[in-house]
DNA sequence: CCCGTATTGTTGACCCGTCAACATTATAAT
DNA sequence: ATTATAATGTTGACGGGTCAACAATACGGG
């Protein structure tokens, strides 16, 4: 009858609780997770928050560019990444000037205190992430990220289908 | 040098940004996504949260049980929990007795608007779910709770390895 | 039996991410 | 040119999740 009865008598194979078995839930739970260690991570070695680390690395990426290109290719919030780039700015890890050709864009570039704590935290994040893959086959890795890519398309799919309003893309 | 500028000329393939291949980032993103569809739907069908959705399904499981239990097999936050089940027993979708055995405890159980709110959500929560599932193939599902599994696994060891204090488990 | 320790649950403080509203500027249509 | 519409970035409000501190209770060893 009752499952915990036989769990704390330690039977054989416990059944997992069907909440393991959502995908929802399973990914809030490894989010929480993964950002956990990450912000150990970041505040240890080069004292950033997981959003500002990521927009270090699209500034590293993309060279100089604006807060929307940003936010298009990440899909970050812009309300996020707006308070994100003025704590950058302040720390003065990234610096911005205005645009001639369009007065609305801020064009953004890395200081080198910026690369500095890119270089900082790279090689920890980078170990981190060999770690992730370490325990993962060849197979495992590959069909994880389409695994990622069918789920967000699963979504958009979802919401286009129940009509959303806003046009094709994501709506963020 | 520069990549954006091959992109911006339109050439061949875009190489995806760097992020994209981060497990974090990715995951992270995949569970906004997530979280905002869950939203919507308890909303929508039964006005409950994600957290609240959760605790219904474990208490709908498990019988009769306590917070703890509840925290301890879904590693939830206890915290969250506390408030999660204040909230819900304002609403009466759960009930509370104290135990003689231990005061300490509080034995929860669903009540019958707590029954009814789950089997309003239910069905919108199972589409949903299959759904995701029916655009993966049988291979794509039981290696995606496979790599979740040693995800988990992998950020555990690593607490482990940098001299975390706490007992050998999640320390939630 | 007593004392140190562990467990259970509550609370306050805090931060992050989300959303909507908004001002400003660019773009497109007529 | 004028006007409507879209894009850019900022801000305020809000809710949810995390963490640490805490009170109350249970447990275990000496």
């Amino acid at each position: 009858m009752d499952k915990r009865v036989a769990l704390e008598r330690g039977e054989t194979q416990m059944e997992s609780p069907p909440l393991d078995q959502m995908i929802s839930f399973r990914v809030s739970r490894l989010q929480s997770k993964l950002n956990a260690q990450a912000i150990k991570i970041l505040k240890a070695h080069a004292d950033l928050t997981p959003t500002q680390w990521r927009v270090l690395v699209m500034l590293e990426t993309l060279g100089e560019c604006t807060s929307s290109e940003i936010a298009r290719t990440t899909q970050l919030d812009k309300g996020l990444l707006s308070r994100t780039i003025k704590s950058m700015m302040q720390i003065r890890l990234i610096k911005g000037r205005s645009s001639k050709t369009n007065k609305r864009h801020m064009l953004l570039r890395l200081t080198d205190a910026g690369r500095d704590a890119y270089q900082r935290a790279r090689p920890y994040m980078q170990e981190r992430h060999d770690l992730l893959l370490n325990n993962l086959s060849a197979q495992e890795r590959r069909t994880m990220f389409d695994v990622f890519d069918k789920l967000e398309e699963s979504i958009s799919g979802a919401e286009a289908a129940t009509g959303e309003t806003k046009g094709a893309g994501n709506g963020r």
